[in-house]
DNA sequence: GTCTATACTTCGATAGAC
DNA sequence: GTCTATCGAAGTATAGAC
């Protein structure tokens, strides 16, 4: 406890945080290594070590920016005027579910993401959740058919990835029927003005 | 040419895709290395590059299988009782789902990888739209609602997808909801005896 | 087909100067 | 905070004996 730990909110932190979000997108988790993300945000490879301890903490701490970025998303459209198009389209941003693909497959073999994921997870899908279900309250409306509020965080996250997984390998056939299901979802549940 | 390539179905190369096959599924992708491999099929190390002569190869070789395998599964629920909660089980066999996130993971930085797993995603859709359309047309019906069988291919990956990613890191909120909409449809589209 | 031995590369991580 | 230098482990791949 005696370190003098490194700042928060540092330009150097970032840049690395940067660089190994990036080298994860474009190519996998695997291309994260603390030589190459050092060369990406222009520092040298020790560096990292200072700022993450180890490459544990390195992909946690890009987990986490991200998974605090998307809670606040999610608030901010629960605050939309279609909330739940607003919902659709913080779970439909590509990078998103690609980055979130990354993070399954890294968890496969680092116990820690794997923690840390899970727990995120839970946390989105129940925000999302109470959101979806207080639209359908404030419309104290008769939702009589339609899958309930826990089976759409699922079909969302669902969707949302296999159109990214699909995209990254080049696949399209059916994105236009599907996404139009999403449309009509949305139509059906939109307040009407 | 002048080379004599190692038998196709031997003994050692089978011991070897299922040893590289386990690792995937159980540590992830990365955890695939010659030397792991090797002593998991318990030959040593240098032998995996005469049945494959790159790592490129092995895992080719990993995914033809599977995907071989998946396709001639289509074909026999294809001749099933029941072909749509047939075609559900195959798609939704967990093995399944989980290798083939790993696949899309790798596929992001092994082009040879995301060339055949493109390939391979488009004739096993277009091969499960087919069944999903005769069966469709052996009932001449009156098939109005409810989504086209190329979105129903999307529909059945996505969900396969999620509840194997799900599962992978223990999370199961919405799953029973979301299975019990799939049980919906199959009900919905099952003969009526 | 299977092995030993080894060349070469890249990785995570640490020590210590500035 | 940032750098140079370096260690040991693990990776892909090849040569060659059996």
């Amino acid at each position: 406890m005696s370190d003098t730990p490194p700042t928060r909110d540092s330009k150097t932190r970032t840049a690395l945080l940067d660089a190994a979000t990036r080298l994860m997108l474009d190519e996998g988790y695997a291309a994260v290594t603390t030589r190459k993300v050092a060369a990406k945000a222009g520092v040298n490879q020790a560096l990292v070590y200072y700022h993450f301890r180890t490459m544990d903490e390195l992909f946690l701490a890009v987990f986490r920016r991200g998974a605090e970025a998307s809670l606040q998303r999610l608030d901010d459209a629960a605050r939309a005027d279609d909330p739940l198009r607003a919902l659709w389209q913080v779970s439909s941003e590509p990078q998103n579910s690609a980055l979130t693909v990354e993070f399954i497959a890294l968890a496969n073999h680092r116990p820690a993401v794997r923690t840390e994921l899970a727990d995120y997870t839970r946390r989105f899908r129940l925000r999302q959740q109470e959101i979806i279900e207080r639209v359908r309250d404030d419309r104290n409306a008769d939702v009589p058919e339609g899958p309930t509020p826990a089976a759409v965080t699922v079909l969302a996250a669902a969707l949302a990835r296999i159109l990214s997984m699909d995209g990254a390998i080049g696949i399209t056939d059916g994105h236009d029927e599907v996404l139009a299901l999403v449309e009509d979802y949305l139509l059906r549940s939109s307040p009407r003005p």
